[in-house]
DNA sequence: GGGATTTTTGCTCATGTGAGCGAATATCGG
DNA sequence: CCGATATTCGCTCACATGAGCAAAAATCCC
């Protein structure tokens, strides 16, 4: 990696003195070539070649900041209708950057326009993040579905349905749930849930969604599959034999963005892959080390229209695209 | 600690919006009015109040920088003549820091006007990086003179003596060195070196340069002192039991600049502490976690005119003040 | 060494930006 | 509810700064 701007070993010391004088002493232009003895002009492009070399770095230190010029390369590389990038400048922990991608994805609902009037939501802790960052009236009425199933098998109910419930009700909207566990057992008691008139409305209206949201799981024993007993560690580990990088609204999927075990994509309940595909907006919201190949999946496959992360992860994400 | 400037929650987060397309997208100030919807005055004021908040970070990220707010702060809290502060920011490692401020210390003496005809110089690993970081020819014929006794007992002669010389080598002067270990078991065996004509002389000598450039060891087994073998652990460990922070010149002192071991003193060869105190031009360069306890008592002794140091160390002096 | 080419320099000019100041607006106390 | 006070706003003006350009200097190459 070469120099931005070739230069003196003497010019660069002395753009390194003006670039003190000036973003540390405030100094003008003026009075640093004074001091230095040299025109302000001199000072100048001493100056612009200290940015250009890059001795000069200014970061935006804020739990809301973000990382414009990576959205941007983001969209560029990727064709995402919209990229959302936080910057992880001053975080600590990796729980304070999943936090602050989940206010970004809030802040990015909030500002959606139009306003969807359904909006299908999947489950799990980044969604339920989001839930509470959502300030009470971001939206004048959305009726929020969920995509799949998630009664849980042996902790308490709420998890999932309190994140729809919560971001209903922010909206003064309606929250309508999908009763179902995520993954059945049995292929026939999946079917006969399935058929009955309820659930079979619910899915409907989830397939009729105006806008997705959803987050997604990295494939490991960490997974809210596993947590809430609808998987054991032993079947995530042959998912991962098979290829699977991660879980998208109860699905597991490979690097290509395939369904990696058929039959257990049968026996879980919710929309399918491909209706993320097709949907004009998907707002997926992943953040986190361990989550940079589901990232990968989702977006290199088409699953979302828009990508709400951490600035480490899109980092990644540009990187393999560059040794393409 | 309050926030500078009172701001409303959407103000703030206005701001951020605006600091980031004005840093990171280089956009004008009337372009984000457009963006955000305000008018560019209030874009201006935005920006302003990002700053004063401390939400916008700008750092110098290269070896030479340094950090000048912060030497102003030494001097006008310490009353030094002058302080050098090199940045810590993208060291990796505690050596690297060590070399930028040595090369500070380098570029100190070779813009020292006028340009000191004796300089007398204390040894060790501090002084030893400034030699090697200073240029060819930095000055036109400088008469270095060792200030402490130095020859090592069971290590190659070298370190003590090659500091001297390539300092003086360097600039197209002459050293003088001081033929002595640093220090003696037995009194009068220090009393008659010293008795000696060209010993005599080069004390004499050193006692009577224009300026000093020395470092300073903190009191701990790795002192310079144990590795050279003038001391043992055992020795340094009682002298820190009696409040020893470390080593000036050779000789040990507590946090208030006071010989420790008066005994131990006496058959320590080289020029006293007093010395320093009195002299216009002592230079001290000090860098390193683990001297911050040495750094503080020559400072706030007056054990020297001119410090150089690193940003953490300076930030520690900087501290205690506060909490004077 | 000297002409050609590139780089650096000093400058003009147009634009971007902060200080300062009334006018408008918001906030508070009676 | 209304007048008093504080805050914010929009604006003028002066200054700081980057773009662009011709002259000067340095470098290259025969």
């Amino acid at each position: 990696m070469d120099r931005a701007t070739d230069m003196s070993d003497t010019d660069e010391l002395l753009s390194i003195r003006a670039a003190e004088l000036y973003y540390e002493e405030n100094q003008t232009q003026d009075e640093i070539g004074v001091i230095l003895r040299l025109t302000r002009w001199k000072v100048g492009r001493l100056l612009a070649s200290a940015k250009a070399n890059g001795f000069i770095r200014i970061e935006i230190v804020h739990p809301r900041a973000r990382r414009l010029p990576i959205e941007r390369r983001l969209r560029e590389s990727t064709g995402l209708t919209d990229a959302i990038v936080v910057s992880s400048a001053g975080v600590s922990s990796e729980v304070e950057l999943q936090s602050r991608t989940a206010q970004a994805a809030a802040d990015f609902l909030t500002s959606l326009r139009p306003i969807p009037r359904t909006l299908g939501i999947s489950w799990g802790r980044t969604l339920h993040d989001v839930s509470l960052h959502l300030k009470q009236g971001w939206a004048p009425g959305v009726n929020v579905v969920q995509i799949n199933g998630g009664v849980s098998l042996h902790q308490r109910t709420g998890t999932a349905a309190s994140t729809a419930v919560t971001i209903a009700h922010k909206a003064d909207g309606s929250a309508t749930l999908l009763p179902s566990p995520a993954v059945f057992e049995r292929l026939e008691t999946k079917q006969a849930m399935e058929a009955d008139r309820a659930v079979a409305g619910v899915l409907d209206l989830a397939r009729n969604a105006q806008a997705y949201l959803f987050s997604a799981g990295q494939a490991d024993a960490n997974s809210a599959l596993v947590d809430s007993g609808f998987l054991t560690v032993e079947q995530i580990d042959d998912l991962v034999s098979r290829g699977a990088v991660g879980d998208v609204v109860g699905r597991y999927i490979d690097a290509n963005g395939r369904i990696v075990d058929p039959e257990l994509n049968e026996r879980t309940v919710g929309i399918q892959i491909d209706q993320l595909r097709r949907a004009p907006l998907t707002i997926a919201v992943i953040s986190g080390n361990d989550k940079h190949a589901i990232a990968r999946a989702v977006v290199r496959n088409g699953l979302c229209t828009v990508l709400v992360t951490d600035e480490d992860t899109a980092n990644a994400l540009l990187q393999e695209k560059d040794t393409l």
